[in-house]
RNA sequence: UCCUCGGUAGCUCAGUAGGUAGAGCAGGUGGCUGUUAACCACCUUGUCGGCGGUUCGAGCCCGUCCCGGGGAGCCA
């Protein structure tokens, strides 16, 4: 034992070849005592399921170890697949030897028998994984992430590693955390023409205009990576470092864009329920009920469409009363996003057409001069998922709203020559990966959705 | 960052009028049983978030800071 060779507790359950010699390796999650023999629980992450094995007192170190094991302890196991005699599982192991690999103190091994607290759990995020709804989000997060590329893999698209150092702001898309190789910048100086890079730096915001570089090149290409944020805030739904999906397509415009949106999130819900069933079972039994049914529900709908004048009409004709007052040209509150996409439409809504004035520059104007082909995809309970738009690809048009945000263009150069060369109509989004595994898990707090969350104040390991 | 609620045993919480701290679970010991939130008996555990103040006396009142929940802003 030690050459990785061992059966996964998965595959084991799902073949369950009765009376055939398997190898386990895990860690207990408890043991149960009986007249001279005891009952192990075994999880090796695999699968949210253990594996029961029955370690007889006739083992050599039955008594000196095995009763002694406690939730935590690392085992490897050697024993014949048998049917279970008992309720409550189909098959178990006849343990020939148990070998213990590494103890855990129960006294102070942190993770009980019993319910936690995700609040708890998160101070404890080097041991979170070995329970089991978080063990089933790391299951499902993985999954997701491979979906994602099997999604646009399979039409064709290209995946860019746009660069997570970067010089230019993505402006609109929030603050930016500086980045310096130099001591004095933590003294108040400016990082600048003497720094690591001869300019400002920091870390990525968006890979969005990179993106575009290379759709107006490759054509259909998407990024997913990590992204960076620095603002002050403290809510269940942002993290200071997350991952973010964002595709970009040459000749494509809104519409276009809208489509692979809808194509996207219903493939990824359909994808990680048909291979998932076991921990998306746990998330609609103790995390959200009714989730399985949500998310059916946006598979089989076609998503609400609604353009942002229409939706301040229908805010302004609502019964309800809200605490912010609702106006055109006036962005959308919270509570105006939940009441239409919760209390109106009751699936995924997606809001076009937002004023030019509250959005940033790069997006396209539209025909009345006055409002963007940008699209807002809001879902029950989360808000904000999806955020996108078709690009200004007229040079004229973007210099002169670069000029109206009061942005160099010169800092821009780069980004304004594919206007200049070979333009073409193109359009992208960006999806949060984390919202999305919140919306599909039913976590409440995005922090359960990544391995390692960073929040203001917070990155402990 | 703002509003609001909270921080008491390893975990989840109770603590009545300011008078010197409790339950369940976990853990330990023993018993019993093909057990599975195992069961039964007994036992252990506290800088009452930090600092400062009021008071004869503070878990409780006041100030301040830190952390967490909910909401807002910001954002994906």
């Amino acid at each position: 034992m030690g050459e990785n060779v061992q059966t996964r507790i998965k595959n084991l359950l799902a073949k369950k070849t009765v009376g055939s010699l398997v190898q386990v390796a895990g860690w207990i999650r408890t043991r149960r005592d009986t007249g001279g023999f005891s009952f192990l629980e075994v999880n090796d992450g695999s699968c949210l399921a253990n594996i029961q094995v029955i370690a007889d007192g006739s083992l050599a170190n039955y008594e000196a170890e095995i009763r002694k094991l406690s939730a935590g302890c690392s085992v490897m196991v050697e024993g014949t697949l048998q049917a279970s005699p008992a309720k409550g599982q189909d098959v178990e192991i006849l343990a020939a030897e148990v070998v213990v690999v590494g103890w855990a103190d129960p006294e102070h091994y942190p993770l009980q028998k019993k319910r936690h607290s995700f609040e708890f759990l998160r101070e404890i995020s080097h041991l979170r994984p070995r329970t089991n709804a978080l063990g089933a989000v790391a299951r499902v997060r993985s999954r997701m992430s491979y979906a994602v590329h099997t999604f646009f893999q399979e039409r064709g698209f290209c995946q860019v590693h746009t660069p997570i150092i970067t010089t230019s702001d993505c402006e609109g898309a929030g603050e930016m955390f500086q980045l310096t190789a130099m001591e004095t910048s933590l003294k108040g100086e400016e990082a600048g023409p003497q720094d690591f890079f001869g300019r400002k730096a920091g870390l990525t915001v968006s890979g969005q205009l990179q993106a575009e570089v290379y759709a107006l090149a490759l054509g259909n290409v998407y990024t997913f990576g990590p992204t960076f944020r620095a603002e002050n805030s403290n809510t269940s739904r942002h993290l200071a470092e997350f991952w973010m999906i964002e595709p970009e397509m040459a000749f494509c415009d809104l519409r276009g864009n809208m489509r692979i949106a809808e194509d996207l999130l219903k493939y990824l819900l359909n994808d990680v329920i048909t291979h998932c069933p076991d921990d998306m079972d746990l998330f609609d039994r103790f995390i959200e009920k009714g989730l399985l049914a949500k998310l059916r529900g946006v598979m089989e709908q076609d998503f609400a469409h609604i353009t942002y004048t229409e939706a301040v009409d229908r805010l302004l004709q609502a019964q309800k009363k809200f605490e912010f007052q609702v106006r055109w040209g006036v962005d959308l509150q919270s509570e105006h996003e939940r009441y239409l996409t919760e209390e109106v439409f009751l699936r995924p809504l997606i809001v076009t057409d937002y004023p030019a004035t509250i959005k940033p520059f790069y997006m396209r104007v539209n025909d009345d001069g006055r409002t963007v082909a940008a699209m807002d995809i809001l879902v029950p309970g989360i808000g904000e998922i999806i955020g996108g738009s078709q690009r200004e690809e007229r040079l004229d048009v973007l210099t002169a709203r670069m000029a109206t945000a009061g942005i160099n263009t010169a800092d821009y150069a780069w980004y304004l020559d594919l206007r200049r060369y070979g333009t073409v109509p193109h359009a992208g989004f960006g999806l949060g990966f984390e919202r999305l595994i919140q919306f599909v898990s039913g976590m409440a707090n995005i922090r359960e959705t990544i391995p390692f969350p960073r929040t203001p104040g917070f990155a402990p390991c």
